[in-house]
DNA sequence: TAAACCTGTTCATTCGTGCAGAACAACGAC
DNA sequence: GTCGTTGTTCTGCACGAATGAACAGGTTTA
């Protein structure tokens, strides 16, 4: 695992950082203000944009520029490799219709978990992260219902590689109080959590183990602390995470 | 439009055309395969894998590479731009659930239409295409209605960029035909497809007509022929394609 | 056991190309 | 009209990306 290599290609580089800043800027933006931002000439700029755009992941209109939706063929092709994808979505659906709040599946990649679906409530409070966001393990109830489905020393592994840093006031920050709340957790179907991540934010997760030919993942369940809370978040909601985790496991057989 | 720029950036090229190979072979690859395939050598492709680990772009594992789930931040934050998304994605969900069939949100991109959100339907066939696959205007009913709910000078320099070319033995390609297809069913509000883009599959579509400050866009049910015909297509489906759209239009304010 | 053949990775060298910066063109404001 | 902008083009130079061979592991073959 991470061996950084030193031979890398920084065009490339200057390439991608070019196509995140028009992602993150919501607006169409122009050449000089793309070179502000990235500190390169506007030549360059314009080089690398049009290079974007002949590939088809940057649109050209009125002297702005925009990512272009064919953005969205890298990664919906990626996830769907993932077998738990494919078969889980629905459920998770139907997780979010149930429970009438925001359902996500995670699964594990390298030592983060990525959200690779997120179903929205009818109405209401959404998640602030998007699908593909890489977020810690340890500051959220599905890293952590991962980590304890994992065999112990993968979660050392995992942790030897990351450091703790406080989120908001709830985040769990020293490695052996950490080791010890998975370990308390690992006999249990369902891990909650209260804002480690996003403040007023709660959430309950249910791991699915990984096996031969899949990857470790999870479901939660998120929303408000104070609509989703007492024996509502504790059984009826948890009731229905572990059912919905229980029949995405044995629909991948 | 199309003013393509002579001035590129070869590596970034190539960096782009390693990570659709990756995306493309649906599993896990090693160097020397995506060295044949893209016919560069080995020590280029394996710095240009080096730097879009670093990126994130690309995850690395026993001396195998594979596209990492990182890559669907940049789909889903650029249609998360998109007011008709946000606010019509969940229509196309309830869509799906009313009909029982795939249903997509179209929306226009340069040249081509790009599904943005696909609803599943709960068992049953499910599109070919990939959310961010742009797919031609002229071969599907989501791409007609589109064309016929924009003013005919925009049409015509939308297909003066375009060639014609026959996807299926029903699909339209002379250029005058065309035309007037699309002159008679301006005034409808639902456009029908049969088998012009894929073989046997059927497709009902409304378009969502552009405006200020938002884009061209369509919706669309789409299923197997055989179990989506006469008049359960022409009226149920078509209706509620149609009161789903007039929906999305609605709350575009 | 050892040699032949796979991998993926590293390395020096050389050639090519991406980069900066200035000049250009096109538009808008004052 | 002129001075701001903007995005685009262009040229020379220097840096860096590509090459292709050598290296380090592992697995298969004799």
């Amino acid at each position: 695992m991470g061996t950084e290599s030193s031979y890398t290609v920084d065009s490339t580089e200057t390439s991608l950082t070019i196509l995140e800043t028009l992602i993150e800027s919501n607006d169409p933006v122009g050449v000089t203000a793309i070179a502000e931002s990235v500190e390169v000439s506007k030549s360059v700029v314009h080089n690398h944009l049009s290079t974007l755009c002949n590939q088809g992941y940057v649109v050209h209109r009125d002297d702005q520029y925009e990512p272009a939706l064919e953005t969205l063929t890298l990664g919906s092709r990626t996830r769907a490799r993932l077998p738990v994808y494919r078969n889980g979505r629905k459920q998770i659906d139907t997780l979010a219709a149930a429970t009438d709040r925001a359902a996500t599946l995670f699964v594990l990649e390298e030592t983060n978990i990525v959200p690779v679906y997120i179903a929205e409530p009818t109405d209401g409070w959404s998640p602030e992260f998007f699908e593909g966001e890489p977020l810690p393990l340890y500051t959220n109830a599905p890293g952590k219902a991962i980590m304890a489905s994992l065999p112990p020393e993968e979660v050392t592994a995992l942790l030897d590689n990351i450091s703790l840093t406080e989120i908001t006031e709830a985040t769990i920050t020293d490695r052996e109080e950490l080791d010890l709340y998975i370990e308390n957790i690992r006999d249990e179907e369902i891990v909650f959590s209260k804002g480690e991540h996003y403040n007023g934010i709660v959430g309950v997760a249910a791991a699915i183990a990984p096996s031969e030919r899949n990857r470790a993942a999870a479901i939660a369940v998120h929303g408000r602390s104070d609509r989703l809370n007492g024996r509502h978040l504790s059984e009826d909601i948890a009731g229905q995470v572990l059912s919905i985790a229980n029949s995405i496991r044995a629909d991948l057989t």
